[in-house]
Order: C-alpha cells, then structure tokens, then sequence
RNA sequence: GCCCAGGUGGUGGAAUUUGGUAGACACAAGGGACUUAAAAUCCCUUGAGCUUUACGCUCGUGCGGGUUCAAGUCCCGCCCUGGGCACCA
C-alpha cells in the first residue's frame, strides 16, 4: 500500500477555509450555556508577527478550543493595537502616511493568523486607530473631565527626547524610555492627567479579589507599584510662625531631626534671594532623572540659611534644597534623621552636619561621631524626652497619639502612585477632545461633536516632531460655549489609553452606544487572560483602573477586568530573547513554510510550560514534526479497521489490547487535567506521545482481529479529538480520513472510564532501611500483608538483612515496602 | 540592599499538589533493520562510576548541616542564576 504523504500545505489551507466557510468560531449569546471569554493582549501591528506573539496566541488557541470541546460558549476575539510612534516614524523615514502603513501590516498580521488557523470571531475585530473606536476614548475621556478624574496641570514631566514625548512614570521606570531606552529628561509642561490616584485604595483592595488567579508576581509588582505607606505628617514651623508640613514614616525618630530638605522645584523656594544658592536650584533642576539618583554621584544640596522649627523640642535646624527630594511625594519636603537613616546619614557627613541618636542598639550604644552608617534597626528610644525607654516600634503610635493630641501633626497615608500622564505630543493617536478657548479658556468638546477625527492627509516634514499643531484646517476651531474663536488641543492620548478598555469593546464593536448592554453584561469579563508579565505595572493597572470607573459609571457590572491571568514566558535563542538586535530571530513565516503551522503551535506548546520562558530549537521542532508523522502514518495504516460506530462491550483483562486501553483512558484522564487543571501543556503532550509509542510497538495480527479493531476505534476516535486544540488541522484531516463527517471544532471533548484509568499490573519496590534492594511485578490490588510478605520472602531482601534485627516495617501501598534493620 | 522565582543527565524539560521507584516525553549521540546508496521510516542503547557483567554494588537533583523508616520534595545556614523593587521620606 503506498503511504500517503502528510501534505500539510493542502490540509491546513481545506479546514482553515471549512472553518471559515461554516463560521466555526462566531461567537453568539447562548444563556443555556457558560460562557468562557478568552483573551490574549492584542497585538501592536509593527508588520509581522514574531514568535513570541505565535507563542501567546497559540496557547490562547488551544485553551479556547478546548473550552468549546468542553461545552462552553467560547468568546476568542482578536484587533490591533493600531495608534502608536513605530507609524509615526515610518512615515518619517519612508514617507508613508501613518494610516497606510498600519493598514499594510493589519493586511499581513491577518493573513499570518490565517494561515495558522487561530479560531477568532473575526466579526468583532476592533482596530483602535478607527474612528469608531476612538470615539469612545474621547467620549470616556469626557465623562472623567466631568467626574474630575481628568485634569490638566503643570508639572515636572518625563521627556524622552528621542520620541518627543512626555512618558507616565510607569513608562519611563528608571529614568529610562520603555518604547526607545533612551535617558529621559524633565521638562515643565502643562499635561492632561487620569487621576488613576483616587483608585489607588481601589486597586490595592481588588488584589484581595484576583489572589486565585492572578500569578503572585504581578500582584506584588503592583502592590510596589502602588507603594502604601503609613506615617504622620508632622508640621514644623519656621521662624517666622508659617507651617512646614512634612510627611515620614518613623515618627519615632522625630527627635534625632539634625537638618530639613526640600525639593528644587519647591513653590516656597521662590523666596529664596542668595544668588549662590538660586544658581544651586537651578542647577539640580535640570539635572537628568538618572543623574538625580544615581548612586555614584551621590546627593546634591544647598543651605538655603534658613532654618526650620521642630514642634516637639523646638530645635532650630538648618534648611537644605536636596536634589534627592522629591516634588510630587509627600509635601515635597523632609525631615532628615542621620542617625537612623542611610540618605541622610551620607547626606549629613557630606555637608558636616550633626548626627543625633535617638534609637540605640540595645546590644551595643551606637556612638554618633565613629559610626559609618545610620543605625536603621529597632532599638530603645533615647534622647527622646518623655519617650525614653519605649521601644521604637511602641513610639511610632505613642508619638502620632502626642501629635495629633497637640495638633502638630496628622495620620495620613500615602502612595508611591503618581497620576497617569496621558498627553503625548505626537500625532498617530487619539486627539483629545477638547478646546482652547481666548474667552472660556478650557473647553471640553460637546459629545454630540464626537469623535473628533484625526485627520490623515498629514505631511511630515523629515523633523520627527507632530505636525498636528501647524494644521490650521484641525487647529482653528469654534468653542462650543461662545462660538468666538478657539484653538484645538493638539495632544493625542497615551495609546494604553485604547488597550484600557478594548477587552470590554470586543462584546460589542459596532453599537452605536459604547457598549451593548447585552453583549457586555453577557460576555464580560475576561475568564481567561493571557499574555507578557511586562504589562504588569502598565497596561494592566491602567486597564484595571478603567474597568473600575466604567464599573462606577454602571457601565460594566464587575470591577476586576480579567478573573484570571497567565503572563507567559518569552521565546529565547541562544540564552537572549529573540530581538534583530541580537540577530536572533526566528521568523514564523519560514518556519511555517517548511513544517506547518501545526508542527510550530505543537512546539511551542511542547518545547516548555507556558509560564517559562521557551527555549528555541531547530531540532526540537524536527521532533514536533516527526511526532504528527508518526500518529499520521498510523492512523492511515489503520483506517481500515475503524469503525467509528463500534464499541467495546467488555475487554478480557488478560490481554495484551486491554492494557493498551487502560493506557488510553489514563491518557484521557491526565491530559483533560493537565490542560484543564494545570495548564501544563507539555506533559500533555508527553503523555499522548507515549500512548502513540505504545500503539506502535502492537503487533499488527493482533489489531486485525475483531478485538483489535474495537480498540484501535476507540483509541482513534479519543486520540485525535484531543490532539486537535493542539494541531488542529491535521487533527480534522485524520478524522474525515476515518470516516467522519462532523468537524472536530464541532465535536466534544473525550471522556474516561475512571475504573480503566487504573493498571492491573504494578512494579513495587522492596528496600532495606530505606534502600531499594528488590522489585517485583505485582497485581494491583495487592493487600499489606501480602506485600509485606512478599517482601520477606525475597532472596535479595533476606540476604539484605543478614544477621540484623528487624526493627520495623514500612508498607506503603501500591509502592514499596521498607525493612528497617539494625 | 530588599522581595519573589528558580538551580535536576550532553540539551529542553518530567516527578514538587500529598515526603515514598529521580530523570517521563523530546532533542542530541551511538548501534541495528530496510535500501544498490542516501534520505525518510522502524527498532534498540543512552546519569556517572565500579566489579565478580549481575534482575549486582556505590555515587548522584547547586553547597553544608538537620528532621524522618524514607528527602529533588520539609527545616536551618550558605552559594549561584533570573526577575521585580530601590532616594517614595
């Protein structure tokens, strides 16, 4: 019989178009059933897909394809993350306009997510550069104007000057630009900003609610992120009787108070006159973010000669501008305690200031002149009046309890979060609605004049800065209030802005509301969400922040966006994630030419658990390939004796074919729960490639007979339908080869006998004090005794123990059984 | 510095849920069958060492201790790798 080739090209072009034909994955309301919205991030369409984006859309495919096998009505949607600089500068280096070159790549992604046959409901793709999405932000942008959750405000922002733009400080980690890595500077600008800090409570709280499933590691990211604290803000004076608020965390240590600092851009700094110490201001100012905390440069300040009150001893102390103090944290001012902490212990030893113990080392006194670090440890309050003897810990609540009983100071909390920065100066993004007015002032554009649309007959002029603002046709504009002349805002959004709350537009992409009530209250929210654990502090926070004001605006019924959470793992070579930089890229399109897209979905969930990161191999994915032949060659082989309608009514326990068939129904078991249960696609795999070794080494007489082919129908038609969320095509291409009409999309996922998932055979061990000496092949249902005797009897055993005592005997069952001997 | 995750054959990774046969599965390597030959395919061997070559022994899950009849798994102390946080007062 001639073998019949695995001609993947043609097998996975007939289903990918069977699917499409009979619209396999179109997702409709059905409340009979549980619905299962599965999601992964979507992609930004820079052009091409890379591995790391087929890695995480491969594991979403199976775990959605599973689910609709299982009986759930699955939701799997798909877009594009469409605004965004890499258009931008396209246009600038190949002067295409932004629009057409996203446009291109959108084509190709499509046709790439095609041909690996992803089963998305492509019926409500969203494309966030499109009107009637961005319509949306800006009308969400209005309802948080009107709630005063959008503001706009002056202040020190994050420059990068390589994309000439204003960054978040979730983008700019480090003094560094996500997007280009290159250093970001400060710059005063008026920015508009999400007041994300009146959900920081919010945020923390919802943790409580995504400790099932939500990895421990993004939550703790978050939490940092968020950064609570507690303390006292304790007001000082100066000598003039005006208040000098500062907020700290070790009240406890208010006593050892030797110097005070203060931000550079301080509003109270103003007052200073001592052209010295302006020129010091200035200086700090401008030093970059990276220079202000680096390490080796060590702190800056200045005396600014005036000297400040401490409210619980009255100690005049002299007032520093410290360029480590931060504007936008606390008060932007501190109180510096050299003793017991490690800033202000360099700080003060730099510039001869007084160092003041007031928590000693119960062990050993700490000496404030020979010490060579502060003493940060809890001890016993000393030099601290009437809280002498406490321990520092006990101060910290006797202190706050004296200031607020005095009125010199507050509990307050506060957060290390900042509000998000959303202006971008660049023109691929969403405008902001709203409008400048010579009379009004600031004007909000009226929501029936919505969407304000970007316009798209742009040039750019080679100068990589936005050519929105010399646009006069966008620019000139009326105000909605007083129709006189006005100005349009010429920022667009931050683009995490779009990927904030698209999860929530995909239920319903063409309403002409934001939402259709329905659909959203039906398929939100997410059950399942995947993708990188880079979004942890970014697009995560921002889209559960979202989710939250939508939640109070009673436009989504839950508060948490995303029930579950998997961050996958990157694809690596060569010990580097794969990047051009590295030259190591793998690309998808070649890799798929040469095997199949079912050979690389296998491998990549094969290759690694999905949380890991995912090793590349060439050979590895030879293997994957070589894996599909082998069940591809048997099924062909074995067609013939399938029947698809016959069923084992009893198999004889003792022979050979009904060993296979507890195997089979083991491999049920264990890949329904390592899929379902544990999300650990490989063993899965494993676990199907020893059932199809074991098929391969049945004598082919025995399978001929009627017994034989009972059973090889049943492996078969449980075999394919499980390997078909991992390869689904050549999985549906098999199944029509043995006969059947129904398409494995359609179909449902197979089910065990648990009384079959149980060997009659097992190998047990035999130890002598706790080493194994002898095994033996036993029944399974062996009792104790028997097993304790068996083991007594054994020759190997018996020579073991020689003349020693036996002390104790150990059987554990169905495993071993151990001799203690001395 | 602080917090988290991890360290298992030549390699990717199993076993960690519940302490109970370490190394499933795959890759690589070696051997065999088929073939004029090669490829493909199918089969076998494969942690290290030792000897009397045996259903044999010893060692072996980063290092050092400990608990236990029994430890990759639990406890204590280190080392290393990866990730996160790091002037937040």
């Amino acid at each position: 019989m001639a073998e019949i080739e695995y001609n993947f090209k043609e097998i996975e072009k007939k289903w990918q178009k069977k699917w499409e034909e009979n619209k396999s994955f179109l997702s409709k309301i059905d409340k009979s059933k549980k619905k299962f919205y599965l999601l992964e991030m979507f992609p930004y369409p820079s052009g091409k897909l890379h591995m790391g984006h087929v890695r995480n859309y491969t594991i979403g495919d199976l775990a959605a394809r599973f689910a609709r096998m299982k009986g759930m009505n699955v939701f799997h949607p798909m877009g594009w993350d469409s605004f965004g600089l890499p258009a931008e500068n396209a246009a600038i280096q190949n002067n295409i306009p932004p629009r057409k070159w996203t446009e291109k790549n959108i084509d190709h992604m499509k046709k790439q997510f095609a041909m690996i046959g992803f089963s998305y409901d492509w019926t409500r793709e969203i494309t966030t550069y499109k009107e009637n999405y961005y319509k949306w932000n800006q009308w969400m942008f209005l309802k948080m104007y009107e709630k005063g959750l959008a503001y706009k405000k002056m202040s020190s922002v994050n420059w990068c000057p390589q994309c000439n733009t204003v960054l978040a400080n979730e983008q700019a980690e480090n003094g560094i630009c996500w997007r280009c890595e290159s250093e970001v500077n400060r710059k005063e600008l008026e920015q508009w900003f999400f007041k994300i800090t009146d959900y920081a409570e919010d945020l923390l709280k919802g943790h409580e609610e995504l400790g099932e499933g939500w990895p421990e590691q993004v939550i703790t990211m978050q939490r940092n992120w968020i950064g609570k604290s507690t303390g006292l803000n304790i007001n000082f004076k100066l000598e003039s009787g005006e208040d000098f608020p500062i907020f700290t965390t070790r009240p406890d240590t208010v006593y050892g108070v030797t110097f005070m600092a203060i931000a550079p851009e301080h509003p109270f700094l103003e007052r200073i006159k001592d052209p010295e110490v302006k020129r010091s201001i200035e200086r700090f100012k401008k030093q970059s973010i990276a220079d202000r905390t680096s390490e080796e440069k060590g702190k800056e300040g200045v005396d600014t000669g005036i000297k400040v009150i401490n409210p619980f001893n009255g100690e005049k102390v002299p007032l520093y501008v410290g360029n480590f103090v931060l504007m936008d944290y606390g008060s932007g001012a501190i109180m510096s305690v050299p003793g017991h902490d490690t800033r202000d212990f360099a700080f003060a030893r730099k510039y001869g200031l007084p160092v003041k113990i007031v928590i000693d080392d119960p062990k050993s006194p700490l000496d404030p002149d020979t010490m060579e670090d502060a003493y940060t440890a809890d001890g016993i309050c000393v030099n601290s009046e009437q809280f002498n003897g406490l321990s520092n810990r006990e101060a910290i609540e006797k202190i706050s309890d004296y200031a607020e009983e005095k009125e010199i100071g507050k509990r307050e909390v506060n957060y290390r979060l900042r509000d998000w920065g959303i202006s971008r100066q660049r023109y691929w993004g969403c405008p902001i609605p709203v409008i400048y007015c010579e009379k009004c002032g600031t004007v909000p554009v009226d929501e029936k004049d919505l969407p304000v649309i970007l316009p798209t007959n742009v040039d750019f002029k080679g100068d990589s800065k936005s050519p929105l603002p010399h646009m006069k046709d966008f620019t000139e504009t009326e105000c909605p209030s007083c129709s006189g002349k006005a100005r349009r805002e010429t920022d667009t959004m931050d683009t995490f802005v779009d990927s904030s709350w698209y999860y929530a537009k995909f239920t319903s992409p063409h309403s002409d509301e934001i939402f259709d009530k329905e659909e959203v209250d039906y398929w939100m929210p997410v059950d399942q969400y995947i993708g990188g654990i880079e979004h942890a502090c970014l697009h995560l926070l921002y889209a559960r922040f979202f989710s939250m004001v939508m939640n109070d605006m009673g436009l989504l019924q839950n508060r948490e966006p995303f029930t579950r959470l998997l961050t996958q793992g990157m694809v690596i070579k060569d010990g580097a994630k794969m990047s051009k930089s590295k030259g190591n890229v793998v690309d998808p399109d070649e890799i798929i030419q040469k095997y199949g897209a079912d050979t690389v979905r296998l491998f990549m969930l094969f290759a690694s658990p999905p949380r890991k990161d995912l090793d590349w191999s060439d050979k590895g994915v030879e293997g994957c390939f070589r894996f599909i032949g082998r069940v591809w060659r048997l099924v062909n082989k074995y067609a013939g004796l399938y029947d698809k309608d016959l069923k084992i009514e009893k198999s004889n326990p003792d022979t050979e074919l009904h060993k296979v068939r507890i195997e089979l129904h083991r491999t049920v078991k264990i890949v329904t729960k390592d899929i379902e249960e544990r999300m650990q696609y490989n063993t899965a795999i494993a676990r199907m490639m020893e059932l199809t070794n074991v098929l391969y080494q049945i004598d082919e007489k025995i399978l001929n007979s009627s017994e034989g082919k009972a059973l090889i129908s049943e492996v078969f038609s449980k075999l394919i339908p499980m390997l078909s969320p991992f390869i689904p095509h050549v999985s549906e291409e098999m199944w029509h080869i043995l006969g059947h009409d129904e398409m494995l999309v359609n179909s449902g996922w197979p089910q065990y006998i648990d009384e079959l998932t149980k060997r009659e055979e097992i190998e047990i061990v035999f130890q002598v004090n706790g080493k194994i000496r002898s095994r033996a092949r036993v029944s399974s249902d062996i009792s104790k005794d028997e097993m304790e005797k068996m083991a007594l009897e054994n020759g190997r055993i018996i020579q073991s123990i020689g003349e020693k005592d036996i002390k104790k005997i150990i059987v554990v069952p169905g495993k071993l059984v151990n001799i203690v001997a001395k």
